[in-house]
DNA sequence: ATTTCTAATATTGTCGACAATTTTTAAGTT
DNA sequence: AACTTAAAAATTGTCGACAATATTAGAAAT
């Protein structure tokens, strides 16, 4: 059979080869490892996993489903190309949905997504003193946060939207142009508002505040960026 | 152009086959000739448009990601069943994100799109005039009216994902529940309003408005759905 | 040297066959 | 009859080969 031994996603036991190539390629792509904008040789991968072009391209259908990879008829595929304004673009949706499951998340209030947000808080809180300005844990802290906020709003189209759409581009972003924010601490206090507008049931004032704090998050970055 | 190219399988001269398979199933699944919820065999499914099960594999893929069907691992795809939880989260996203795209709009305000979407309103409000209360093309002149709004945003994100992941799904809904909105003039004024916003380039008002809107119409159909 | 056309090369799209797994059928036991 | 167990059938996953298309290389012409 073909072994095709892919190095680090080799737990679960039942899923296909194209699954775990495309676990493999998608971590490779945000990481950079593959690098964005490059044309992708069917061929050539799927000499480098041993395995047939069927299965590759099958994995290249759901990067390409998760916007990491552009195709064309008769041409192949690219990594897609970073750009501001598709940050910017992306910045825009997380804007709107995530705000949204602000306010889902408000209007739910389960007592078991309340206690996680609290716990994972304070956690967070011990990281902020511990590192005192430098935020270097920060984008997982970050990630973390936003995370369990749109898990908590309880709309499954949602979540897979953001979790699986959205988020692998926004962390392809952040690797890429490397962005160790340094407002961690004015980012730990915008998380906790949003928390106790949660906690308060409060889902027009959560919206808001995500809202903001998302808009701020890519003000930031674009003046990074010059 | 519009919404027009839904249903014309099999004229481009360089599309593939398996494109042309994924548009013709799509139009299929949304129409309910491919009853929801049930179970898709892949020889069945190859016979019947003579092609290679990889072919018709690659169609199914798509449609996957779409939201229109869900696979699993060795044992196969179902076409997606349709709930009144899945049609709420549908509506959910499609305000927080039609929302933006009016604000958006707005904030744009392209002498172009500001014209096509006046003469769109009146187009509509002879119809309207013309079928008085009966509202028989309503549910194709609202699609038009969303879609052209979504466009105006200029965010490829934006539009992708409405567009493209999300509207074939809420037209799925519409035809297999059947739904002739009875709430056509209010529909007519509300779209009126809104456009009227976006033209003031008054992106904060646009937004709210086209969210009432959508929460309006949820509210309609899933009073109708009892 | 630059451009245009043509031939060679490489890549993608499509297919049919085989392997691995699941589902169905049937037999046997209590 | 109901419940296990085992064999059989059908379905999905994977592969290698061929056809259609695009890309590259090279020759001819200006």
């Amino acid at each position: 059979m073909g072994v095709a031994e892919v190095n680090s996603p080799l737990q679960e036991p039942h899923q296909s080869l194209a699954e775990r190539l495309f676990l493999t390629l998608r971590a490779e792509i945000v990481e950079g490892k593959i690098p964005s904008g490059s044309k992708i040789s069917e061929p050539e991968l799927a000499r480098r996993f041993n395995a047939s072009r069927g299965s590759l391209r099958e994995a290249l259908m759901r990067l390409e489903s998760l916007g990491l990879l552009e195709r064309r008829v008769n041409v192949g595929a690219r990594v897609v190309k970073l750009s501001e304004r598709g940050l910017l673009e992306l910045y825009e949706l997380r804007e709107a949905l995530e705000g949204m499951a602000c306010r889902l998340a408000a209007e739910q209030r389960s007592e078991e997504d309340l206690l996680d947000l609290r716990q994972m808080l304070s956690r967070h809180e011990q990281q902020e003193e511990l590192q005192a300005g430098k935020a270097y844990f920060q984008p997982e802290g970050d990630f973390d946060f936003h995370f369990r906020i749109v898990q908590a709003s309880k709309n499954d189209l949602l979540i897979d939207t953001l979790c699986n759409r959205l988020y692998y581009r926004v962390r392809m972003y952040r690797y890429q142009l490397g962005m160790a924010s340094p407002r961690a601490q004015r980012a730990f206090r915008e998380h906790s508002h949003i928390i106790e507008a949660i906690e308060a049931g409060d889902g027009e004032l959560a919206e808001l505040l995500m809202r903001r704090h998302i808009r701020a998050s890519r003000q930031n970055i674009e003046n990074k960026l010059r």
